[in-house]
DNA sequence: CTTGCCCTTGACGTCAACGTGAGGTTCTAG
DNA sequence: CTAGAACCTCACGTTGACGTCAAGGGCAAG
C-alpha cells in the first residue's frame, strides 16, 4: 500500500502518516524511487496510535509504549509509565463525566423549566413542587 | 479578593485568570487605581472553566455557554452546542476508555506473562518463566 | 522614606500535531 | 508520449492556553 491508500482507509491525511514516520511511530519501507510503502497492518497501528492521542499521550510517549504494546511486555520503567498513564486517563474520564454533568443538567432544566432547581425562574417565587433531589 | 488570591484558591496562574478576563469568561471588578477584585463566587466558576477545557471545549464556546449555565436557560442555538458537545464529550469518554483497555492489556499481561494471549511468548516456544529477549 | 511584595499592561515565546504551499519527481491511464 | 494524479522533501504557518520577561505602579510595615 501506498501513503494515500493508508490515510484514505485510517481516516487520517497523509501528512500526519509522514510526521508519523518522522516521530518513530509508524516505520515505513521504501520503493527504489523513495515512495513509502506500507503493510497492512499499519491501519490499524494508525488507529492505535490516534486512539493514544486521543487519550492524551504525547508522541513522545507513544514512541516509548508502542514496543510494550507490540511485544505484551514492559520494563520496570515502562510499567511505571503505563501505570501512571492508565491511572491519568482514569482520572480524565472522571473529569469528563462531570463536565458532562453540567452540560446535562443545563440542558435537563431547559428542557424542564418548571422544576425547583432554577434559581432564574424562582425569583420571588413559591416552591410549586415538594424536593426533588438534593440541596444545591 | 484580589488576583492571586483567586489564583491560589482556584490552584491556577494569575496569567490564566488575566486571560479568562481577556476572554470573556471571567469578569473582574476593579479598584480605583486598576487592581482586579474578585467574588467568592470566582473561585467556583474558574474551576466550572477549567472543568470544561478538561473536556476539550473551546474558550469561545465556553463563552457562548457560560450564560446558559449561569441562567439555566438555553436558547435553541445554545441547546444545540450543549447536545452537541455533550455527545462529543460521551465519544471522548469511549475513546478514552478504549485507550485505557490498551494500555490494562499491556499491564495485565506483562504482570501475568504465563498466559496465552502473549504472542512474543510462543514464538516456537513454551517457555513460561524464561524471560523474552537475550537469548543466550 | 524605603523595602518588599503584589499588582498592572504589553508583547513575545512555547509546544504539539499537524496544515499548507513550493518546487520537483514518479506512477498510471489513454 | 503525454497529461495528470499521486508522491517526494523542505520549510514556514496555525491554534490554544497559557509561560515568561520587561518596565513600571500601589500599598502596608518598619
Amino acid at each position: 500500500m501506498r501513503i494515500g491508500d493508508v490515510a484514505e482507509r485510517a481516516g487520517v491525511s497523509t501528512r500526519a502518516l509522514r510526521y508519523y514516520e518522522e516521530q518513530g511511530l509508524l516505520p515505513a519501507e521504501r520503493t527504489s524511487s523513495g515512495q513509502r510503502v506500507y503493510d497492512e497492518a499499519a491501519v490499524e497501528r494508525v488507529q492505535l496510535i490516534q486512539q493514544l492521542y486521543a487519550a492524551g499521550l504525547a508522541s513522545r510517549l507513544i514512541v516509548d509504549l508502542l514496543p510494550c504494546v507490540d511485544a505484551g511486555v514492559a520494563s520496570d520503567e515502562a510499567m511505571a509509565l503505563l501505570t501512571r498513564e492508565r491511572d491519568r486517563i482514569t482520572d480524565s474520564i472522571a473529569e469528563l463525566e462531570k463536565a458532562r454533568a453540567q452540560l446535562d443538567r443545563v440542558i435537563e432544566i431547559s428542557l424542564n423549566p418548571d422544576a425547583e432547581h432554577c434559581p432564574a425562574l424562582r425569583t420571588g417565587a413559591e416552591r410549586p413542587l415538594e424536593r426533588v433531589g438534593a440541596t444545591s
